[in-house]
RNA sequence: GGGUGCAUAGCUCAGUCGGUAGAGCAACGGCCUUUUAAGCCGUGGGUCGCAGGUUCGAUCCCUGCUGCACUCACCA
């Protein structure tokens, strides 16, 4: 191979190799390509919000990637982005050395620099750095994509989702907008556990790694542990562990992480999602309704507004969260009065509308299916369903006074969808063992979605829970409901994709 | 899993009623001392997603596959 430098660019690997030639040069010139520190005395972000005072210390160094070069022969302007934004920097041989200059000249879209310089304003009025000293910190090989930008219009924009996700670094440079939603996920994830921790809440890790999986109703993700020859499930909830630390006596526990459900991908689901849970003893259904309800008025309160635009509903905050029993909406959307329906006969309303039934559903199943069908797209501002049937409650306590079959539970529904679910915790044991052992027969029925048997889970109770409120928070919906985004996938770094 | 659509240069996109392709940006060589989608002159860059089929000839038509987007079903 000759030691010219390829005197023109052609594909990619061509493009990398005058790179690679480059980092040479850059080493023949005395400069590392590849440093170890830089002491920056600002980011780009200070220096523009704070010119005034800056400008009188008047040398700073600043280092980030460089974004674009508007080269005018002896004078240059290049920009310079950082975490937080983005700087135009002014390069001068006379001020940057011939040296310097010649590095300069080596430098590419995506290179990352330091500068030291004085800060001023060019003739436009631009808060710009006259470069002193330029220091190449790591040098690009492969191109990234040139995003343009006039009067708020975005030109040639890195748009394509596949790679936007696949190459979510790439997406985060070029689209700064992006690291918006992030940061903003961060906060919301970090004031919940403010809300909660000021509460008196303490939080945990429980298993991801279960031998038993249990605590709602999905398809786990099966893997085997060699060193004890068995499977092992990947949890689908948090809710066994979490109770079995109540019964040991922690009085409010919570755990906020990754949860897996082997399911389908579409844009409001992602095989792995962050699930918040919250038990707390003393308390019940209708205690957790109000604790939720201030909970999302906390994070609105932190987010400095009650409305959000959401899958194209305007949601509210600002007033009370309606509550109303799944009983009382059924009547108002299916328009009969189904409280005292037996199980035949709420077959046969589910058959009349159309609805497709399994062998193994039961009384739960039809309710639940009218309700998904008729009721859920029209809960559009925050609203708790409370009381559902206990067929599909394994885990919530008989409703006090109410119908037979009927459990403490609620839901809070925003835009058509589950973002909470709730019981007054069953910790009755005689009761807990029947629920379980019907959810194992329904399994060996054949419903892949039912519920082992957790004897360990069923002693843990045995030995005595206290009365307990708990709470299941879809995290992932809270930040896109939060942030505007209508796809899961815009609210994970890397969302799943096929390989 | 079903349906619809898309896949062309590093990025954003044209295009070929079937005769192996273009633009802008980026890259490369020049010019330019206050630019900011900088500008000007010049140069190169593509197995047109993959595999088959039809055809004298396929990037284009057909089939299959893969990936992505939207959507329906299931789930948070």
């Amino acid at each position: 191979m000759s030691t010219e430098t390829p005197t023109q660019g052609k594909s990619l690997t061509e493009i990398i190799d005058v790179r690679k030639e480059k980092i040479k040069k850059i080493r023949e010139l005395g400069f590392e390509p590849y440093e170890y520190n830089f002491e920056r005395s600002h980011l780009t972000k200070d220096i523009l919000d704070s010119y005034d005072e800056i400008a009188e210390k008047n040398v700073v160094r600043i280092a980030g990637r460089l974004m674009a070069i508007r080269n005018m022969g002896r004078a240059n302007f290049i920009d310079i982005q950082d975490d937080e934004g983005k700087i135009q920097v002014y390069i001068q041989e006379n001020k940057v050395g011939k040296l310097g200059f010649k590095l300069f000249k080596l430098l590419d879209i995506g290179d990352i620099l330091g500068f030291s310089g004085t800060v001023t304003k060019t003739r436009t009025g631009q808060v710009t750095i006259f470069a002193t000293e330029i220091k190449m910190l790591s040098k690009n090989i492969r191109p990234i994509p040139i995003v343009k930008e006039k009067d708020g219009d975005v030109f040639d924009a890195f748009s394509d989702k596949e790679q936007r996700y696949r190459q979510r670094y790439l997406d985060m440079i070029v689209n700064p907008s992006v690291k918006d939603v992030f940061k903003k996920r961060s906060k919301i994830i970090q004031w919940t556990r403010d809300y909660l921790n000021n509460s008196g809440y303490l939080e945990v890790e429980t298993p991801i790694l279960q031998p038993i999986y249990g605590g709602a109703n999905a398809r786990p993700f099966k893997t085997f542990y060699n060193a004890l020859n068995s499977n092992f499930y990947l949890r689908i909830a948090l809710e066994l562990y979490l109770k079995r630390l109540i019964v040991g006596g922690i009085d409010k526990v919570y755990e906020i992480s990754k949860t897996f459900r082997n399911e389908g991908v579409d844009r409001s689901h992602n095989p792995e999602f962050t699930l918040l849970e919250f038990y707390e003893t003393y308390v019940d259904y209708n205690y957790m309704m109000d604790f939720v309800e201030n909970y999302f008025r906390f994070l609105c309160e932190k987010l400095g507004k009650t409305d959000f635009m959401y899958n194209n509903h305007n949601i509210d905050f600002s007033q009370p969260f309606q509550r109303r029993s799944m009983f009382n909406l059924l009547e108002e959307y299916v328009g009969q009065d189904l409280s005292n329906s037996t199980e035949e006969e709420l077959k046969k309303v589910c058959k009349e509308k159309g609805i497709s039934l399994k062998d193994s559903d039961n009384y739960g199943n039809y309710l639940a299916y009218l309700f998904d069908e008729f009721v859920e797209p029209n809960l559009i501002q925050p609203t708790f369903v409370m009381d559902f049937p206990e067929a599909i409650s394994p885990f919530a306590k008989p409703k006090r006074g109410g119908a037979k079959g009927i459990v403490e539970r609620f839901e809070l529904f925003i835009a058509g969808q589950e973002f909470v679910n709730s019981f007054s915790e069953l910790n009755d044991p005689i009761d807990q063992r029947v629920r379980l052992e019907n959810q194992e027969r329904l399994q060996e029925s054949g419903d892949e979605e039912a519920h082992q048997m957790d004897e360990d889970f069923v002693r843990a109770v045995e030995t005595g829970m206290p009365p307990t409120g708990g709470v299941g928070v879809g995290i992932d919906r809270v930040v896109m409901l939060l942030t505007g985004q209508n796809s899961i996938r815009d609210v994970l770094f890397f969302p799943q994709m096929r390989s």
